[in-house]
Order: structure tokens, then C-alpha cells, then sequence
RNA sequence: CGGGGUAUAGCGCAGCCUGGUAGCGCAUCUGCUUUGGGAGCAGAGGGUCGUUGGUUCGAAUCCAGCUACCCCGACCA
């Protein structure tokens, strides 16, 4: 391609409304322009990247042995109301009415697509395992869209359903998709976890997160330094190193804290360590119907641990989403509001984590306007009522298998593989029948991976301060030829003009900076840099004074002069494999 | 959905407080000069100031509603 012929749409100012590298480098590179929130247009550049992740994705997904299908965006409603999903999903899923009336909505997935596909096409055991895949839109109607196509409301996603008659095939495509995503996520060049994680809304048990690294990521994703744990913060757990388990116990002491709230305040005053104090927080309960209740629930950490609501949440009886309780409510029903509260004399069902049970000589709210207790000791008047596992893992806790320290990184979330079970294949009655000629449901996985997020992730991993660094699989293109003087020189013109023939002959990816003499060369080196082509020829009157012409690796910066003679020689051997 | 903010030329912004002529940088177009690191000079084009209404002789500016967008918190590839 010829840039003179080319929407090269690169621009010089950072955009103001970027907050994260890669953004700002999609924009400032030309490869994406947004249309709404969370509305993108892919620019020529983009969609030649987004294709060449897509191509990697399609490869290893056709070597797992997946079929390739496509299944419409537009899904209308009776699927979703028999997983029992047009309810559930909330204000994520974009619903709305066709000329009839009818009820639609823009596939947020495809589960309800691909069992009722199955369900009509298959039916017997002697069929299974299947695995469909589809790469294909997606609409989410997320709250708040931001950092450009990274979370998105429309974006490309490959997802993936398996099918299978017992749970030791399921199990086993479960480890083949894992290979699978590895190699993908390996072919790509990206510096990746996977992790154990929660399932969430789509259902199921076992189910795996793959992470890039990256700090701007927005998943919190723990891992051991020995061993092979590794689990996302939201269910991670360790153990921590008990305190002060070796102190005398002393008498407990009513102390003014005035209008001290914060733990940190508390401790500071009353000089003390602030994993001596009892953190305690009042949340709203759930009724049997899993309705929230005016039910109020304590639920007690050590003052240097944080809540992880996630686990919170899904205790019995614990409003799920969690919700903590108003101030006014509080003071209703304890008599004091959020700051001096603690287990002693507390009237509620009381859960405590862990990390207090332990404890000795711990101070906590006295339930009394500007009074903590110090010296306090789990006794008849100050107990709970259970103890669970509510704590978020910080980094340096103790690994519970392997022996090793936990370490707390940021991730952005690419990939995610589930063991779905039967929950949809039950919903919509998806049998096969088995050996015995019985009907039976089957069993399903599914298994996603963002692929216009990676686009965004494999910039934030790949990147310096002159703009992008595109891994030659992923680039979209392999070489810029830069011509210098074209104008001037006839000689500059015809080599590089034989240089692209001779490149496109060869099917090589190039583009060529063919611009006039009004685009100035600092302005062509700055732009191929930022668009980070990894290979570059600068053509130039000044290097075939020596016969030469300049090569330039993106990545490591090296140059060296090629002699014009062994040019073609060079660029087969550098770009052939 | 709660809290905060913004909306003026293709992009980035000033002007608003204190009402009266539509402004800057980049980009674009023309000409000349320049040519190895986002060029210089001269000229030109381009805006119903998000939208609706109100106050006023007069509104980009003051007031109200609406809409869009951005940021911070709870959900997700």
C-alpha cells in the first residue's frame, strides 16, 4: 500500500479524553475513531490488526478441532425467557421491539443461540463432543464503556460452546480449550496468566481467567511464588501471619476516640498497630426468596484487610449484591453510627473473618457515640457467630498450598473458559440419546476471548515512548519503505518504487511513504514509529551516495546499511519465515 | 445507577466571572522557500458557540429544562 493512497490518520496531540496508553495510542495511530460511547469505527490500519488476531484465534481454534459457525447478533426473546435470562440479565442486555411487536434483543452471547442450534441438530451420544465457535459481534450495554475498545459496548469476541455426554469428555475439551488458549495467547506474544475464577452470572463451577499483565489492567489477579496457584482476587485465599498471638492478655478499657472514625484515625491516637483493631461493617441481609431484608449482618475483619464483597455476598443470608447499610439505618437500629461500631454487646448475626480470630488485646467501636474499647478479648459478651473466609488476599500473604508468598498483579481479562454443567442444555432440553437409548441433557462448556480487546492489550504490552511495537505476527504491515528526496533524486524514486514491486511480488506486507515533498522526513520517521511497522528501508540520496539503503528494526532500534545489490536478498531472508 | 465535570472550526483549547466585533494553536487549501527527526514566510477557506426555552434593547456569556460525552465507585470478553 502507498501512503499518498492510504488513510494513514495519525495525530500528533494525545486526545484528551484517553486515560490509558493504549488508547491513546489506537487514536493517536490511527487505528480506531469512536462514533458514540463505547462505539468504535475501525480505521484500514486497525482492522488490518484486528484481522491478523483473528486469523491466529481462527487457526488454533480449527486445530482444537472446533467447527466454525456464525449465528446472528439479533436474538429474539422466547430463547431468553427459557434459560429464564430475558429477566436476569438486567439493563446489560439491549432489548427492544421489531415491527410486529415482538420482543428482540443484540446477543450480549450466544448460549440460548447454540443449545437451541444443537438441540434441532443433534442426537446421539455418538455424535459427541461437539465444539462450535463463532467470531462475531457482541453488544453489552455496560454501564460505563471506557478505555476505547478495551471495555467497550460493542466489541469482537471468539466464543466458544462444547457439548458432550458425560462430565469426564466435558472435562477433557476443558483441558483441550485451556491448551488452546494458551497457544493462542502464546502465539501472540503476550505476557499472560491464567487463573481459577468466579463463574459469575453466566453459571456454572469450574472456570478459568486468562490475564495479561499489564497495570492499567482492571482485574486484580493473585498468584503464588511457588506452586501453580493462581486465582482471581475476587476468590483467592491465603493466610496471614498471626500477629500478636504470643501477648499476655490484659483488661479491656472504654476509651473516648471523639470524633476519630477511620481505623487508621484510631489508631493513630490511640498509638497502636491498625491490625489490632477490629474493622467492623454492617451490611443488609437477604430473605429466602433471596429479596434484601432490613436484616442487618456484621461482618468483622482485622483492621489492615480489606473486604472482598464477592465472597461476602455469597453467604447465606447476605444480600447478594452485597449492599452495606445506610448510616441513618445503622444509628436506628445500634444506637451509634458507622465508626465506633464492634462485636461487643452487638445484637446481630455477626460473621467474622479469619483474620480476627486470633486476635488478643484488639480494640473495636464500643457501639457507643465516640467510644472504642481497647485491650478487648473474644469473650461471652464479645463473640461471633461464625467465622468465614471474607478477606480479600494481599499481596505477601502465605499460600495455602506450595508453600509460597502471594503476589497481587493487575490484569486485563482476555479470556475466559467455563464449565457450564447443565444448566442451559436443562433449561432448553438439549438431549441426546445415550447408548441405552435413553434421553439425556447434555453437558456443556463455553469458552470466550476478547478480540478486539487484545488489540488493546498487546499495545499495552507493546509499546515505548515513540508509540507502538507491533509483534511481526500481529503488525499490520511487516515493512515501511520511507523515501527520502523523492523528488530530487530519480534515483530514490525508482529503487524504492522497485523495492514495493518487488515486495508486493513476493507477498510481503509493505507500505510505502510515498508523500511528496510537503511531508517533511521527520514527519515519516515519527509517523512509522508510531504505528509501529516492525521493519524499516529508508531510501534515501544520502545512503546510495554509498549504495546503500538504511534498515531499521522498530523494536531494538538497530540500523544498519543494506548495499543496494543484496537488498532483495536481505528482505527475503528477513521477512521469509 | 450514585457522585463530579465538560460541550465554542476537522482536532486541542481560550473567551463566559463583569452581556455589545467569533478568537488562538494544530490540521486543510494556494504560492514561494526548506528537505535526515512532527519546517518557515505570505495568503485563503471553515463555526445557527450541543439543544430547547427564559431574562434583556441585545446572550457563546446570566437562568432553567433536555441531550451527549468524560472522570471516580458497584458489573464483565
Amino acid at each position: 500500500m502507498r501512503i499518498s493512497q492510504y488513510l494513514l490518520a495519525t495525530v500528533k496531540e494525545t486526545p484528551a479524553d484517553a486515560e490509558i496508553i493504549s488508547h491513546k495510542l489506537m487514536i493517536r495511530a490511527g487505528l480506531v475513531r469512536k462514533l458514540a460511547s463505547g462505539l468504535y469505527n475501525w480505521l484500514p490500519l486497525g482492522l488490518k490488526v484486528l484481522n491478523n488476531i483473528e486469523k491466529i484465534v481462527r487457526e488454533e481454534m480449527n486445530k482444537s478441532g472446533a467447527m466454525e459457525v456464525l449465528m446472528p447478533i439479533v436474538q429474539h426473546a422466547e430463547l431468553w425467557h427459557e434459560s429464564d435470562r430475558w429477566e436476569q440479565m438486567g439493563e446489560e442486555l439491549l432489548r427492544f421491539k421489531d415491527r410486529h411487536s415482538r420482543d428482540f434483543c443484540l446477543g450480549p452471547t450466544h448460549e440460548e443461540v447454540i443449545t437451541d442450534l444443537v438441540r434441532g441438530e443433534y442426537t446421539s451420544y455418538k455424535q459427541l463432543p461437539a465444539i462450535f465457535y463463532q467470531i462475531q459481534t457482541k453488544f453489552r450495554d455496560e454501564r460505563r464503556p471506557r478505555f476505547g475498545v478495551m471495555r467497550a459496548r460493542e466489541f469482537i469476541m471468539k466464543d466458544a460452546y462444547s457439548f458432550h455426554i458425560n462430565e469426564e469428555s466435558l472435562q477433557n475439551t476443558y483441558e483441550q480449550m485451556y491448551q488452546t488458549y494458551y497457544n493462542i495467547f502464546q502465539r501472540l506474544g503476550l505476557n499472560f496468566r491464567s487463573v481459577v475464577a468466579d463463574s459469575g452470572s453466566i453459571g456454572g463451577n469450574t472456570s478459568h481467567e486468562f490475564h495479561v499483565l499489564a497495570d492499567s489492567g482492571e482485574d486484580e489477579i493473585v498468584f503464588s511464588t511457588k506452586g501453580d496457584y493462581a486465582a482471581n482476587i475476587e476468590l483467592a485465599v491465603g493466610n496471614l501471619a498471626i500477629k500478636n498471638s504470643s501477648e499476655a492478655r490484659k483488661d479491656s478499657e472504654i476509651v473516648n476516640t471523639g470524633s476519630e472514625h477511620s481505623v487508621e484515625a484510631v489508631a493513630g491516637l490511640l498509638n497502636i498497630g491498625v491490625y489490632k483493631i477490629i474493622k467492623t461493617l454492617i451490611v443488609h441481609g437477604e430473605d429466602e426468596e433471596g429479596n434484601i431484608s432490613d436484616e442487618l449482618i456484621a461482618l468483622l475483619l482485622r483492621g489492615d484487610q480489606e473486604l472482598n464483597e464477592i465472597k461476602a455476598q455469597k453467604l447465606q443470608g447476605v444480600a447478594s449484591p452485597l449492599k452495606f447499610a445506610s448510616d441513618e439505618l445503622i444509628t436506628k437500629k445500634i444506637g451509634c453510627g458507622v465508626g465506633c461500631l464492634g462485636p461487643s454487646n452487638l445484637k446481630l448475626r455477626k460473621i467474622a473473618d479469619h483474620s480476627v480470630e486470633n486476635l488478643f488485646n484488639f480494640t473495636c467501636g464500643a457501639n457507643q457515640p465516640g467510644k472504642h474499647i481497647t485491650n478487648m478479648n473474644w469473650s461471652e459478651g464479645c463473640a461471633y457467630d461464625e467465622v468465614a473466609d471474607i478477606r480479600k488476599v494481599q499481596e505477601n500473604d502465605y499460600s495455602l498450598d506450595g508453600g509460597g508468598i502471594l503476589s497481587v498483579k493487575r490484569g486485563i481479562e482476555v479470556g475466559h473458559i467455563f464449565q457450564l454443567g447443565k444448566k442451559y442444555s436443562d433449561a432448553l432440553n438439549a438431549t441426546v440419546l445415550d447408548s441405552g437409548g435413553k434421553a439425556v441433557t447434555m453437558l456443556m462448556g463455553c469458552y470466550g476471548i476478547g478480540v478486539s480487546r487484545l488489540v488493546a492489550a498487546s499495545i499495552e504490552q507493546n509499546h515505548d515512548q515513540k508509540g507502538i511495537v507491533w509483534p511481526e505476527n500481529i503488525a499490520p504491515f511487516q515493512l515501511i519503505i520511507v523515501q527520502i528526496d523523492a523528488h530530487k533524486s530519480r534515483q530514490v524514486a525508482d529503487l524504492s518504487d522497485s523495492t514495493y514491486e518487488k515486495c508486493i511480488e513476493m507477498g510481503i506486507e509493505v507500505l510505502m511513504d510515498d508523500r511528496d515533498k510537503k511531508t517533511s522526513p521527520g514527519v515519516k520517521f515519527a509517523e512509522s514509529e508510531l504505528i509501529g511497522i516492525p521493519h524499516r528501508l529508508v531510501i534515501s540520496s544520502r545512503s546510495l551516495a554509498e549504495d546503500a539503503v538504511e534498515y531499521t528494526h522498530r523494536q531494538h532500534g538497530e540500523k544498519q546499511k543494506v548495499k543496494t545489490n543484496d537488498l532483495i536478498q536481505f528482505l527475503v531472508k528477513l521477512l521469509s519465515s
